[in-house]
DNA sequence: CAGCGTTGCACAATCGATTGCGCAGTTCAA
DNA sequence: TTGAACTGCGCAATCGATTGTGCAACGCTG
């Protein structure tokens, strides 16, 4: 009747131990000395724990002690490069915690979030990683959420709630590309975006315009773009080099995007950088291998993961643990997709040129 | 005491309503004829279900059930595009069928696979896809895992296990690369593969020496690299590009791969694809957009994804049903990255030619 | 009105681990 | 010799849902 190959529970080791079970939990939860369980019991419970191969029943020690050692991750687009990396991050630095990571993607649409939303609180994950899809929506049920367990926003943020989060400053990035192109002598400097209302594209956005407010530039007619895709990119780039700014550089709120403002400018017979300058966000490996090279505002992705897996630790560990907010630095790569106009007008050659 | 913000569960419906924790549980199963629940009954506790937002205890019903709806999933790199995409597919088809995924990244390293397979295991999943990392290594932790519940292998497959699998067509892939180059004149192709003793890997070698061999063209000395990195992609083009057997053409056994290669042409002053030919694997947004646009061997991906769970959802509703495997079609997509040698020699240029 | 069938639902065991409480058994001092 | 103090561990409740069994109460027939 018993089967020889069952992986043996804390219950049947305590039976063949002629133990009880409690008395097994309690030596494995180092809790012996606590219950005065004495030294030959609790040696041979150890070794025969370890001889066995027993593992303790996750789910029943789960409903038990209401805390299942997993964290739930919430990401628009795990294909997308960005939310890759900081999916794999993420899980290493849980596992390396005890945790397990279940991951579902939102498919950047605020009804699928509100359903993972309501299935991470069906699966009774101990902490929630989110990178949302809206500023607004799917509150009530995030509420509901952060109420009873910890909850950590990535890379975008919730102005109106109180939770911890972790970002890249998007905005000095913005800054970052618009002063570098500025340098360079750009004045009609375009931006194609991504995701409007998302908190990383509306603060780059909000970047973009403070630093051409600054240095007296106008930005009416130069916003393009619509979503995060290639797709959405080319479109944006189709108008940009068609609009009557004729602007000489491009920011790429998205790595993608940068990938569809090629394309376009390809299409259309312009040169980048000589026609169009481009900056993009978000490295990847293909980008310091495109023709140009790509320049590129880095965010720190793996340091986003780390970190925020650090925060919900941090909170879960402490329940009390207010929830805090970190923005990471951000910096630019240069690469050779920006043109220096200063120089030469537009003219001579591209590719290996570290301007004289 | 009560707390009227808890989510209401089974118990404490039944209690609000003064019936049983069984007799609720018969209604929400659908058991209600079954058991002769009163129609009057049966919609008080429908509607207050309703009304109340009631949510059952997954862990509870998981213990008491034995199976926890949700699957594993162990890929090599999370941050890999190819498993990326993966993972997205599965993930969102899981979803449709109500199981959530815990997905966990087994970093190429046969101990981390063990190790995450432990967890899975630990974590009661109820089917696993894996694509595994060796071929023999960890397979008593997989064997013991298939024992007791279905587990799908997907894009590399273990030889010796009895698994489900799907897998595309590998072999074909590398033959259909081949035969492209040879039709263009090319007789020196080398091969830059990405992790030995995978099976993706070792299928698409064997497919390239098998087209060779059949066309009565030499493989000594033209197989590079080793793991499937970019940096690896660098270094086997680096050897390629001074090996004595002076290739006019490459198969880039991978995504990343290729970009090193393109990487490593670009160093050595090498024109892609005058002076070199590159066929890469696995298509990517980017892929289209290198200069050369990169001529791919393409992998249905979503399908791989879609078929794995389907194989695995299938096996999860039969016990008994047979573990099938399956092979996916690849197909070529022809871009800018291969030069006919047939018509001119190896002079003119063609899309935009940055090298003077 | 006894006896039987039917209806409608509750009891209690179960899934395994955790934990407060307390019971036997021993030791030692008074 | 008795009680206190201590040692070593088990009992049973608990987490919440599921499910086989069984008990009342009702209606009906003879």
């Amino acid at each position: 009747m018993l089967d020889v190959n069952a992986p043996p529970s804390l219950k049947s080791l305590a039976a063949s131990l002629g133990l009880s079970a409690a008395t097994v939990s309690r030596v494995l939860s180092g809790q012996a000395a606590r219950y005065r369980i004495s030294a030959a019991t609790r040696d041979r419970i150890l070794a025969r724990a370890e001889t066995s191969g027993l593992v303790v029943n996750h789910l029943a020690r789960s409903l038990r002690l209401q805390r299942t050692l997993s964290i739930g991750l919430v990401i628009p687009d795990i294909a997308n490069p960005f939310f890759a990396l900081l999916a794999r991050e993420i899980e290493r630095q849980a596992r390396r915690h005890g945790y397990s990571v279940i991951v579902a993607d939102s498919e950047e649409d605020p009804a699928v979030e509100a359903e993972v939303l309501a299935l991470m609180q069906n699966r009774h994950v101990d902490g929630l990683i989110l990178a949302p899809v809206g500023t607004s929506a799917a509150t009530t049920l995030l509420r509901a959420l952060a109420a009873t367990r910890p909850c950590v926003l990535v890379d975008r943020l919730l102005p109106q709630a109180k939770l911890a989060a972790i970002t890249s400053d998007h905005r000095h990035g913005a800054r970052l590309a618009v002063a570098h192109l500025i340098e360079r002598g750009h004045a009609r400097i375009a931006c194609v975006q991504g995701h409007p209302g998302t908190f990383a594209n509306d603060e780059r956005v909000a970047g973009w315009r403070a630093a051409m407010r600054r240095a007296g530039l106008a930005t009416a007619g130069l916003l393009f773009g619509a979503g995060y895709s290639i797709a959405a990119g080319r479109d944006g780039a189709r108008a940009l080099l068609e609009s009557p700014a004729q602007p000489t550089a491009a920011l790429a709120l998205g790595n993608l995007l940068a990938l569809g403002v090629l394309q376009a400018a390809r299409e259309a017979g312009r040169r980048v950088p000589e026609d169009l300058s481009l900056v993009a966000f978000d490295d990847q490996p293909w980008a310091g291998v495109m023709t140009p090279p790509l320049t590129i505002i880095d965010q720190p992705i793996a340091d986003l993961g780390r970190e925020a897996l650090a925060l919900l630790l941090e909170r879960l560990g402490r329940r009390d643990a207010p929830p805090r907010r970190r923005t990471l630095p951000v910096r630019l790569i240069e690469r050779g997709s920006v043109h220096d106009r200063r120089a030469r007008p537009a003219a001579s050659s591209p590719t290996p040129d570290p301007t004289p």
